[in-house]
DNA sequence: CTCCAGGCTTTAG
DNA sequence: CTAAAGCATGGA
């Protein structure tokens, strides 16, 4: 099963280079994408990105089609930021995903002080050791990890897969989730639900932004790492140096459109576009 | 060799 | 409360 969308707001490449998804990889024309226990294959053909999957519904959704990203770009362009207006203006096909909240909360612990082909990585071989391997027209492949098969290892068995430090994380995160799940947290607003996820072990203010942004649709956070505080200063002549009040910064700039503005910015940043 | 990567926890003041 | 040390790993 199949279905296409306008390529000028559907970019396969930079909605899956610009930083917010790690389980991706070139395949035939395009990319295979994988989330959760699914997957499909996504290319573009002239002015159609085409989807194709098993789970088609699934995939409209985790791309964020509902969505008109003519009318972000607008409302992101209307902020008058030279730098912004910029790289929406370089990156018109980025859209923002709506992920897994499990495979989010997992795979940015493991993201922290840590680059992105490493942790990349680091999923994969966690994937391959504790995951279902699940079938697709596309080939085998392995499926995010439950939090039950992630809780039922030991820190040893993450640092032997070079999760370095964040071994012990992975492990305690996981054990809670398989106790409490996380449907309690799908209620919850932005403040209520970053409070909460600051109480998992490895769990920080940024990586709880990026879970909240990514895994739950709270399109108000902004996280802001390494390259965030550098554009700041660079780009955005910032002085401030605690990452709180730069958060605070750029979320009262840009408030409900935090979110899509962030990535904006972090991926013209980081891909030097 | 040092520095850095989508930072967090722990400890000291 | 804020500030800083310590932390695994691999590539530049």
């Amino acid at each position: 099963m199949k279905f296409d969308y306008d390529s000028t707001y559907f970019n396969p490449t930079d909605v899956l280079e610009c930083g917010q998804i790690f389980r991706f990889e070139p395949f035939k024309e395009g990319y295979r994408v994988y989330s959760a226990d699914k997957d499909c294959y996504v290319h573009t053909e002239g002015a159609r990105t085409i989807v194709e999957s098993d789970h088609p519904d699934y995939f409209y959704n985790f791309f964020d089609l509902e969505r008109d990203y003519s009318e972000i770009i607008k409302m992101a362009e209307s902020f008058g930021v030279t730098f912004l207006t910029e790289a929406c203006h370089k990156a018109k096909g980025l859209r923002l995903l709506n992920q897994n909240r499990e495979e989010m909360i997992y795979s940015f612990i493991i993201s922290q002080n840590n680059n992105i082909p490493r942790i990349k990585g680091i999923i994969s071989r966690i994937c391959a050791g504790l995951g279902q391997k699940t079938d697709s027209p596309f080939g085998d492949f392995y499926a995010f990890p439950t939090s039950a098969a992630l809780a039922s290892k030991e820190p040893e068995y993450y640092k032997a897969l070079g999760a370095g430090y964040r071994d012990v994380f992975l492990s305690d995160t996981a054990k809670r989730i398989a106790a409490e799940g996380v449907s309690h947290l799908e209620d919850m607003n932005y403040d209520e639900l970053r409070k909460t996820l600051l109480t998992y072990k490895g769990i920080g203010p940024k990586v709880a932004d990026c879970i909240c942004l990514f895994g739950f649709g709270k399109r108000d956070a902004f996280p802001v790492d390494t390259w965030i505080e550098k554009l700041y200063h660079e780009d955005f002549g910032g002085t401030l140096t605690d990452r709180s009040k730069i958060n605070a910064y750029f979320t009262s700039l840009f408030g409900a459109y935090s979110g899509y503005v962030q990535q904006y910015l972090f991926y013209a940043k980081r891909a030097n576009l």
